[in-house]
DNA sequence: ATCTATTTGAAATGAACGTTCCAAATATAT
DNA sequence: ATATATTTGGAACGTTCATTTCAAATAGAT
């Protein structure tokens, strides 16, 4: 009994997608994802309840897309970024001058959505750990390149191998961004960015 | 109307508190905060609501007292840990085996329970806040305290000030942390504490 | 204009939430 | 033994939770 596809297409959907998504990241970032409510949702994007939940299933489902928009959102912010850098280990450094510039920007002190979903829910739900794998690996790949690319032109020592550094990194950044919760004085900042950096050197 | 001090003190506290608290940490630290039920902290300490509350006041206040002797037993294990360095370098080596055994040993992943507290509740409840500024700068103190000595020592490098390696071995630490939840490849652990390390010498 | 798949609004669902209450039990000091 | 301050058990508090339901509104295709 097939149907053909799309004859008849009433009523499309009215509301921006877009912007009702970071409307629901903007409230997952700061709550987190069990202090949100279901009502904290509805107020912030104007959606009704059973708008959320035709569109987009469940509170764990619109978590995760929130999880992905936030990821690719920074990914092209991150990578307009990096097109100003001058080499690889450049490109690090404008890396971290991104994440520094975020945390000053972060009144809230909300810190990562990413890194903070890993404390609150890597070891719990499968969904989220299959996100935060993929994520924390496509990272991981991102930076090896650019260890790779940095160490061929003599810019980044020899001492590691661009996984092992790129490892290092990631778990660098993933502390960066939890200690600027705390920690908002933009020197204290810097420095630890350095200092991070000075090891590749 | 005074009343003279310790009159009769019927009825004392059963339950062993130390006890108690261990378990209910034991909840918070594999839940977090939020996603903890009162009745899970009662089927976990095997005390009845009113006992809980008549003992710890609210959740959050219980909380707080599990963060305070998750602190202290750590502090304590760490303590010991280091008392066999031979010098102070020696001793941040081994401050990163112990963070990489408790990695390790946690096969639920559920990572550092202070970190975690930071990454949800950081920007939300003063009294945690208040916890994590302190614990931070006690942390930090300890950290500066090894620095110096081992730079008097010259077995760390002078590169940084004291209070600038603490900052960056804080911020490390939270990083190894957040990474071991979702790295439990021990070699990738290793070497991503050796990175940090390198750093110093 | 009519049909139709979808969205929308508002109320309702039952379960779970943190917290309170109070009578009964308890253990110490007298 | 008696008195007493505290703990305990268990039910109940009102609220909020995530989710469902369903009739009414809507807008594209015919």
């Amino acid at each position: 009994m097939e149907r053909s596809f799309q004859i008849d297409m009433p009523k499309v959907e009215t509301f921006n997608k877009e912007f009702v998504l970071k409307q629901a990241t903007d409230v997952f970032h700061d709550k987190g994802f069990n202090a949100t409510s279901m009502q904290d949702l509805v107020d912030a994007t104007a959606l009704n309840r059973s708008s959320i939940y035709n569109s987009f299933g469940s509170k764990l489902d619109l978590f995760l897309e929130c999880l992905k928009s936030y990821k690719e959102a920074h990914f092209v912010r991150i990578s307009e970024t990096l097109d100003k850098a001058h080499n690889p280990l450049h490109a690090i450094e404008l890396l971290f001058e991104y994440y520094l510039n975020e945390i000053i920007k972060d009144k809230d002190d909300k810190g990562c959505l990413i890194t903070n979903c890993t404390s609150e829910m890597a070891n719990q739900e499968p969904s989220i750990i299959n996100f935060l794998c993929s994520n924390q690996n496509s990272f991981i790949g991102f930076l090896e390149d650019l260890v790779r690319k940095g160490q061929e032109e003599s810019a980044i020592n020899l001492n590691r191998t661009p996984n092992e550094y790129a490892l290092y990194l990631f778990s660098s950044i993933q502390g960066f961004r939890t200690a600027g919760i705390l920690i908002s004085n933009k020197s204290k900042l810097q420095t630890i960015a350095k200092t991070i950096i000075q090891t590749l050197i």
